[in-house]
DNA sequence: GACCCCTAATCC
DNA sequence: GGATTAGGGGTC
């Protein structure tokens, strides 16, 4: 279709517009329903105005220009309208359309460039919240044995007093089910052990 | 008033 | 059905 050419009307029925226009509320909702219903009137009033395709070379000569600068001011505008012989508005509206192909081949672009990196953090967000949910396994795995621990050793300094020095050498956990290497480090001088307490109920 | 954004209409 | 042209609202 060259450059001039009438385009036929709407082929789109009645139903079809009512369609279309709710979507567009959908999308505009400050936008009032009667201004809607003759922003469409308008449209189809336009029905016969001209759409112009633009030829070959003309897209050509566009594409070069917007190469080398993609905004377009009022002299240039108007030399390039001259050139092509195309309206000056027709102008304005292809580099705003093409900004705006310009603008989302960008944004596809940094998207397909993100999406590895944003994939990879993904996945190690995974591993490091796994890691975290072992780890606090472990503390409160940790956390029970010193609570049974610090429970044994009072009942055993309790049963011990009176008379008994500061020192404990008796293994304090024997017969309460603990590990051996663990029932080993339960020698502990009493007041190293009052220390610690102090520390774990600080923490 | 130029521009951006969304959308409809149309082309291919 | 994607690409293109153009209308129209909103913003600065």
């Amino acid at each position: 279709m060259e450059n001039g050419d009438v385009v036929s009307e709407s082929c789109m029925s009645h139903e079809e517009g009512e369609m279309m226009l709710f979507s567009a509320s959908e999308l505009h909702p400050q936008m009032p329903r009667g201004e809607r219903r003759a922003r469409r009137r308008r449209k189809k009033a336009k029905g016969d105005a001209k759409k112009r395709r633009l030829n070959d070379e003309q897209a050509k000569l566009l594409e070069m220009r917007f190469g080398e600068d993609k905004k377009l001011e009022l002299g240039r505008k108007l030399r390039l309208a001259t050139e092509l012989g195309l309206d000056p508005k027709q102008i304005a509206v292809w580099f705003q359309n093409r900004r705006a192909r310009d603008k989302s081949k960008q944004v596809e672009e940094a998207y397909l460039k993100l999406k590895p990196v944003h994939d990879v953090a993904v996945v190690e967000k995974c591993h490091l919240e796994n890691e975290v949910m072992k780890l606090k396994e472990r503390l409160l795995e940790a956390q029970e044995k010193i609570r049974k621990l610090s429970l044994s050793m009072k009942e055993a300094v309790d049963g011990s007093r009176p008379g008994s020095s500061t020192f404990s050498h008796q293994p304090l956990v024997a017969g309460f089910g603990v590990a051996e290497e663990e029932a080993e480090l339960m020698y502990i001088q009493e007041s190293d052990f009052s220390n610690y307490m102090m520390e774990w109920a600080y923490f």
